[in-house]
DNA sequence: GTAAATTTAATTGCGTACAATTAAATAGAC
DNA sequence: GTCTATTTAATTGTACGCAATTAAATTTAC
């Protein structure tokens, strides 16, 4: 494709992964809301769900999210009491985020979310593999170059 | 995939789209940069160039964008003297967007930025083609739920 | 051992996203 | 023709997302 045919709409994949991503966070609204949570709220949780105890720059390295989004979503998410935040002893620059009752309860509820959303992207289990598989090979290639 | 395992991170797809989206904005950024332009309203002179003139409804669907997001964003590309805004006479709700010469000199600039950041996705052409496609049909599926 | 460099989180400021509401104009129902 | 419903854009308010800066703690270089 030449560069003329590169700038349509039609023909950017950056567009299409780009409103993708916000049609997907459409579908994930409602059972969010019910959750009380935002979608990186919930990837917030998704990792801590996985890993118990994590720094603010764990999370940030996890999610590709800096301290200038994580930060004020954090003290958001410490105030809905879903999660505390501790300053290390040993080493006072870092912040230690680790889920409170609440925020570990929560996961029972938000276990729904992929189970209920995920059969609505139409794909067949291969499909689903194998385009998760492709996006984070193209995260990867992206990576090498703005790293 | 049981619930258990659609919760992890890494089998999340929403999670790669949503962070692949960002990695791509981040990778275009030195280019927007040069052009002071955001990725939104690269994409706003995009339809625009495609299209000549469109109400904020019409970029609004183009773009799956609302009028919350675009009305104030258009302000300032009027006030960057990109585009013009003027309420159609046969329809006073209307407003038509048009570029003004500066805006449609712009797009000249512009083709170098998927011309030269396309390739860093490390995609062949038919991946390329292949990954448009299969995004473009993920977004038809879930449209169909969501509205 | 101390000065400089680095790391970590917080802060500031700007620009989206989007739900919800508002206000004005137009279309439809009767 | 008028009353109601719908359409369109703007407004308001909240929450990211990220660049740039700041401030404090720790590492390192010497």
């Amino acid at each position: 494709m030449n560069s003329e045919d590169l700038l349509k709409l039609d023909n950017q994949l950056c567009f299409a992964i780009y409103a993708c991503s916000r049609e997907i966070t459409r579908l994930y609204r409602p059972i969010l809301d019910k959750l009380e949570l935002t979608y990186p709220q919930f990837l917030t949780l998704t990792v801590l769900w996985e890993h118990e105890r994590l720094t603010v720059k764990d999370i940030g390295e996890l999610l590709y999210l800096d301290s200038g989004t994580l930060t004020p979503m954090l003290k958001r998410m410490e105030a809905m009491d879903l999660l505390s935040r501790v300053r290390a002893s040993d080493d006072e620059r870092k912040v230690f985020v680790e889920l409170t009752s609440k925020g570990i309860k929560l996961r029972e509820d938000a276990l729904e979310l992929p189970e209920k959303c995920i059969p609505h992207f139409g794909l067949g289990k291969g499909e689903y593999t194998d385009l998760l598989f492709k996006m984070n090979q193209l995260i990867g290639n992206l990576q090498k170059v703005t790293r």
